[in-house]
DNA sequence: CTCATTCTTGACTAAAAAAGTCGGGAATTT
DNA sequence: AAATTCCCGACTTTTTTAGTCAAGAATGAG
């Protein structure tokens, strides 16, 4: 679980969206929706979520819709990633080397490799900034 | 679909299984089972599909079984992993690009994250060798 | 030759995760 | 009060991953 992951896209697309609309008050989730071609309901789902993070905020009502309240550049792609993954109840509680228990052989160097490259991934999204994504967006048009 | 399946890590372990056994004969299906922990229907499935790699040989009958026939230090879990993902038939043909037809926004500097973080990842499983799992089970002992 | 053994193939089923939907309710503003 | 918009939890559908199965074909032993 650590890639590709359409609702981890859609949070990040949804955060560039409440960037670009930034300073002109709250945005409705029906134009996010619509703007980044996000099914409404399921971006209800995300953005309620987005919320426990504390990038976001929200009102309802009328004037209501989403805020960003975090500066683009001082949220990374990481940090929503690790915050959407964090919102999944993982019930268990065990390792996968404690489950399977024979732990003195490949399954420690295998998944001290697997550690690695996570790692080396997130590297990847922690580096990138929703700031990023504006200026690159900017330098295309 | 990048980190996380069993499958993926069923190979590495059948072909660590055989690495360890090199030089004496054909090893068992069944006994790689056994010593790996992996279901046996499973295990015939994947190393069936690995024979395509050139990593692996086999051969039926009494004596029969799978052999590595490349030495453990010229097989990467990258070169595995690889061969493992190409295994599903992709038959749809089209970038995430071509399917949602903005490209010139969020987009193009997302992908080209994701996949930097791919590469990120793939350099570590590039640089982990089946020799290398080998080595670190016998210093763990 | 024939029989036990072992891999082979492709289709099948089951379980889990991801994606998406829905109805009715609760704030907020006019 | 009425329109608007978010809120919440449960629900359904789709996709992916995991695992199973039965019948068949090669191989070597006796």
């Amino acid at each position: 679980m650590l890639i590709t992951q359409k609702k981890y896209q859609y949070a990040i697309r949804a955060i560039f969206e409440l960037a670009k609309h930034m300073g002109k008050g709250p945005r409705k989730i029906s134009d996010i929706a619509k703007a980044q071609e996000i099914p409404v309901r399921f971006l209800e789902v995300i953005l309620s979520q987005l919320k426990g993070s504390g990038f976001v905020e929200s009102k309802r009502g009328f004037y209501g819709g989403y805020t960003l309240v975090r500066p683009p550049n001082e949220i990374s792609v990481g940090d929503v990633f690790r915050f959407m993954s964090g919102q999944y109840e993982t019930v268990d509680g065990m390792t996968d080397q404690s489950k399977d228990n024979f732990s003195l052989n490949v399954h420690v160097a295998f998944s001290s490799m697997m550690n690695r490259a996570r790692e080396a991934a997130f590297n990847v999204y922690d580096q990138t900034t929703i700031q990023n994504l504006l200026n690159n967006e900017k330098n295309q048009q």
